[in-house]
DNA sequence: TCTGGCTATCTTGCATACAAGACAGAAAGC
DNA sequence: GCTTTCTGTCTTGTATGCAAGATAGCCAGA
């Protein structure tokens, strides 16, 4: 029932646990995370799960309510918005400036495609979704460089957090062909293209999503007696006028 | 002598404290940051110092060295090569992707230009150094995208960390003519020129490195030794082939 | 004089104790 | 029946205590 690991390997141990459940979309949106729970599951004290709550904070990945307890966020259409606008900056601007791909790297993406492929005969959704963010990850380490694919990484589990909230239907195959295509651009050396596609790619999935459904069901009431938006997430959840970054070029 | 805020303001300080502290440049790169000490300072114990440290640390500002200490990072000639590259990445990506710039947005950036010229003329080098790094940040609010916002802050203060162990002479009225020349771009609504501008400047700044220069004076003895590197940072500092990134375009 | 080891001290690592806020459910008053 | 209040319980917030590793300085011995 334990698992209690010789607390070497225990260190980051619940910080990269929690962060891969939520990869692989086995942790939702909202779950709380309590520090006793964690503490008697991992076998540490509260202290040590307090550090890794506090590391996942700093990541972006988790919330605090001061004196009720840690939440995977929720993000908010807001969030969204800004999640894909995010992406489509670096993701694009990573593959602008790349200017080749090595063998190693084009079988790494080889691999990959073939395994969502495989993942999209079978239908395992838990599996597709991490391996449809997992793509974009693999992209980012064909730079080489640690700070864009850490960057990336968590970008990537909030993406899937939107979508457990967001996406009513899962458009994996739409997803897969995609990555194909990018792959196809990089493989012929266009980078430009490559890039140009991730936002096109983006922008498709981030259409897919339904960001007038509401996570918080007393949301729309909250805001008509202009209460002050649920601390985690929340507010207006109509889609704001974009302001100055443009979709695609 | 303390400070002794009262608790509620305190929760964020300790870790702004630092940060800003480097972005102006007044901590140096391999300070040791005392849990103690710093309890003292703010007037409270070294459960929140700590908890200011680690959330620094995955920010990677800080590092720490088991039992002896916290420390600000002392970043490798590797690791300003992939600041410089994840910032050349994101910077472009981002103004190429604006579309518009508001009234508001030209006369922060022109009131930033102009502070910037003021610190020139009067030779004030650590407000130099803070309004070079800021002149990046204020580009990223101006996107209105926060995610964004702080990724480009904490490789900002990483960026001036670099320059405080290996810029030798400041170039900052280069600097500043750079800055000029994307603001001009960016006014005129060639974003796609604001972002090769940005690039080159970039470059500039890095060229103006001296990557031989070496942190560790014992780096030299350590590697023909084939010791492990200090875990800080060092490392062989020769600059490394350039893998898949172009600098500029 | 130099070397080696011992010890005193200082550091973080981690667990624990207690304080205080949030919340749910029962009980009392209307 | 409905509302309100109170209280017990559960949560995190924070400080503190102790353990254990790292380091520097001293002292003894060659």
């Amino acid at each position: 029932m334990q698992d209690s690991q010789t607390s070497e390997t225990t260190q980051k141990t619940i910080e990269e646990t929690i962060v891969s459940g939520i990869l692989s979309a086995k942790i939702r949106p909202g779950t709380r995370l309590s520090e006793n729970q964690l503490a008697a599951l991992f076998g540490v004290s509260r202290t040590r799960v307090r550090e890794a709550m506090m590391r996942l904070e700093t990541r972006g990945i988790v919330h605090v309510s001061p004196r009720r307890g840690w939440f995977v966020i929720e993000p908010s259409a807001e969030d969204a918005i800004a999640v894909y606008e995010a992406r489509r900056v670096i993701e694009a601007g990573l593959l602008r400036s790349m200017c080749a791909l090595t063998d190693e790297g084009r079988s790494a993406l080889d691999a990959h495609l073939n395994e969502e492929k495989r993942a999209l005969a079978s239908g395992n959704r838990q599996r597709l979704t991490y391996l449809m963010g997992d793509f974009h990850i693999r992209i980012a380490e064909l730079s080489g460089n640690a700070i864009i694919v850490d960057i990336l990484r968590d970008l990537t589990a909030r993406t899937i957090l939107i979508s457990m909230l967001y996406q009513s239907e899962f458009h994996a195959a739409q997803s897969h062909d995609g990555h194909c295509r990018i792959f196809e651009a990089m493989q012929a050396g266009d980078f430009v293209r490559a890039a140009e596609l991730s936002v096109e790619h983006l922008d498709e999935v981030e259409m897919g999503l339904d960001l007038t459904t509401r996570p918080d069901p007393l949301s729309e009431l909250r805001s008509s007696l202009s209460l002050p938006p649920k601390t985690v997430a929340s507010g207006p959840t109509v889609r704001p006028k974009k302001p100055l970054l443009q979709r695609s070029n």
